[in-house]
DNA sequence: CAGGAATATGAACCACTAGGTATATTATCA
DNA sequence: TGATAATATACCTAGTGGTTCATATTCCTG
């Protein structure tokens, strides 16, 4: 499990980072939004926080976690050579969408 | 292997659509660049195929694979809502680090 | 048409990891 | 102090995905 992408390859991890996003919570809450069970939630925490995507405050017996933002920073930047390519390609993929939209369906494969 | 997260997870499969962003490039070609078996490349690029990453222009024996823009994207729109937040980050970092400049050791202002 | 190059597919094997269950740890409060 | 709340950890299992080896397919060239 190095690599941060496979660590949000998993699905309830990015609801969580997701989560984390707008506000930090406590395992609790987010356990309550996932709706999936504390166990889980807190294997999922700790693998993101090894990752360092995020890290945690004690607060009683609550551990408040809040993001950390290097690890999607690097995935952000793994990202940045593509974005010059695709920019290129939203002209056609535009034009390319609009011929579907005027023209009646039909099935290919590619 | 639905999701396009869990694609970019592998890191062959990486290089292999880093290498095609710079251009376009036989099977031959990524196997020698990438120093794994054939077979294995092959196996890659079905499955980046399959989940859209990259199209395969057929050329004689050859494949001539590129890339398609839709599924990274996709996960840089994902990543969108994460930007606000650790741009925000490295500012109060800045500032804090502007603080420290300005005030030497051993805590002297000025 | 035979032989070889380029690529794809299939089967067997192995490693890893997410999920579940049970339990441990830590802190609060009555 | 004992009970309870909040969270973490250990262990096991099932499923999945990557690698390797063998083979199939397709196309070119002599």
């Amino acid at each position: 499990m190095e690599s941060s992408f496979a660590i949000i390859a998993e699905p309830n991890r990015r609801t969580i980072l997701s989560l984390l996003a707008s506000s930090e919570r406590s395992v609790g809450e987010i356990e309550r939004r996932l709706r999936i069970p504390q166990t889980s939630v807190s294997k999922h925490l700790r693998v993101l926080r090894e990752a360092g995507f995020v890290e945690a405050r004690v607060e009683a017996q609550r551990r408040v976690y809040r993001l950390r933002p290097q690890p999607l920073m690097e995935v952000d930047a793994w990202l940045a050579p593509f974005r010059r390519f695709w920019t290129a390609h939203v002209d056609a993929l535009e034009r390319h969408l609009d011929r579907m939209e005027q023209t009646p369906r039909k099935g290919k494969k590619r």
